[in-house]
DNA sequence: GATCATAGTCGTCTGCCTGACGATAAACAC
DNA sequence: GTGTTTATCGTCAGGCAGACGACTATGATC
């Protein structure tokens, strides 16, 4: 194939990001309102365009610190910052999919832990953490009047799609712990899990199979009582990523 | 952000293809050899740009069958042609990938059962299977004369991850199947997964799994001998796509 | 045709892991 | 103190995987 500089037609490269943390027992994805059209006054995922002189990793993390302050976490480092996990999720380039011209989406997935009241633009009104259940139900409305869902484009495809990459990747890897604090409990844990897969689990079960996993967790001496209840120890992600034998999702 | 035509840099978007088949014993894949600079006469993962009004997955399939004469496997259908699994596998767009300009490059997976003589373009002798092994390898030499290592651009890394992909999903999923022809013996499937795995498998165990695993295969009720020894039966891919509980990858 | 080599198929046994669930421990609220 | 909540330890049965023995049915070789 020649190189002809006018053989391919140009594109516009764009990222959007599922950024997923867990509140109040709920899985929750980041939305932030369009402020022009198309979709204008909808709910969409923060994003945009890729810089002339920049990887799809770095427009990943420079947008996620310009909507919600959070750093991404180095994976070389010891997993104790307060920093997010990112990502690669996959890459969305339908003709169609923006009306304006020729868009390809790389989305990128980040979990991070509960935070403080997102901004956008230090706009807080244009940026929200919902549910993904309510953000994925066909034209659903939120418990306030304003409807959060449908989102724009096709968003709600690429949220489906990382709130699934979450799902799974939990149950073979150590990423739970991205939805937790610096430090957590093994409770704390769970509660992500259940919240994350929308199940119940057995309290003492999942003590034992995350305790007996080396590497998982590492104590750090301290407890805590921050849920009440006798006190529970406190961990820290340990050095393990891969967990074998994985997390069982329950049966449906 | 406002719509500012002129606020984004136009990219060109192409496809690259790793595609992967077993060919005695052995995980090999497609490669090309490039007729023009950059990496004139290097040899490099198949692939194209994506023209103007083209899905992603349409311009990998097409792509594909330019290569191949491969037919993408319709995932609705019962499996049971002779086509080929395509899914996408990761996008690549690091400013510098491409000397000539910026380039963003959505990769695609492609598994295939053995095949007769790969074609590009009519030409036989640019393009060839060539065990993963051999294109990985740094600077590597293949057994010929030729150097078929390393691989242009960025496709080193490409295939990597593809052949990692392939690795790790013929454990929770039937995927395996796909490298298969439309009727296979167990034991035929056994040295798929020993070839991706580049280990020895329990031929006895690996019985027992497979044919005790609902939905994973179903018995045809012929029998074959290809193989030498006793008669075989002879399978098609069953329903079943995710395999709950997986194979296991024996330890290292 | 007997023997051998090659694959395929069925069973057995043991150890590990999981799910179900009882019991105890340590905090707080009243 | 009593009750409630959460954490943690223990027990037991069932399922599955790894190791491996045994038998079967072909083609190849003598």
């Amino acid at each position: 194939m020649p190189y002809d500089p006018s053989a391919f037609p140009p594109f516009a490269v764009t990222v959007d990001l599922v950024v997923l943390t867990v509140r109040r027992h709920a899985l929750c994805a980041l939305a932030v309102r369009r402020g022009e059209p198309p979709f204008q006054g909808r709910w969409a995922l923060p994003g945009g365009f890729v810089r002339a002189d920049e990887d799809l990793a770095q427009a990943a993390a420079r947008e996620l610190a310009e909507e919600t302050g959070l750093r991404v976490h180095d994976p070389s480092a010891p997993a104790q910052d307060n920093g997010a996990h990112l990502e690669q999720l996959a890459t969305y380039g339908d003709p169609k999919r923006d009306p304006r011209m020729r868009v390809v989406s790389v989305a990128h997935l980040a979990l991070a832990p509960d935070l403080p009241a997102p901004r956008a633009g230090g706009d807080a009104s244009n940026a929200r953490w919902a549910p993904v259940e309510e953000l994925l139900q066909q034209g659903g409305y939120g418990r306030e009047a304003e409807p959060v869902a449908p989102l724009a484009f096709d968003h709600a495809q690429i949220l489906a799609d990382g709130v699934e990459r979450a799902r799974s990747k939990i149950e073979y890897s150590s990423l739970a712990t991205a939805f937790c604090p610096p430090e957590f409990t093994v409770g704390e844990l769970r509660r992500v899990y259940e919240a994350v897969w929308g199940v119940a689990l057995d309290p003492r079960n999942f003590h034992r199979k995350v305790t007996g996993t080396p590497g998982f967790l590492v104590p750090t001496g301290g407890t805590t009582t921050r849920q009440g209840g006798r006190p529970a120890q406190l961990f820290r992600a340990g050095g393990a990523t891969l967990l074998n034998p994985p997390m069982l999702r329950p049966e449906v």
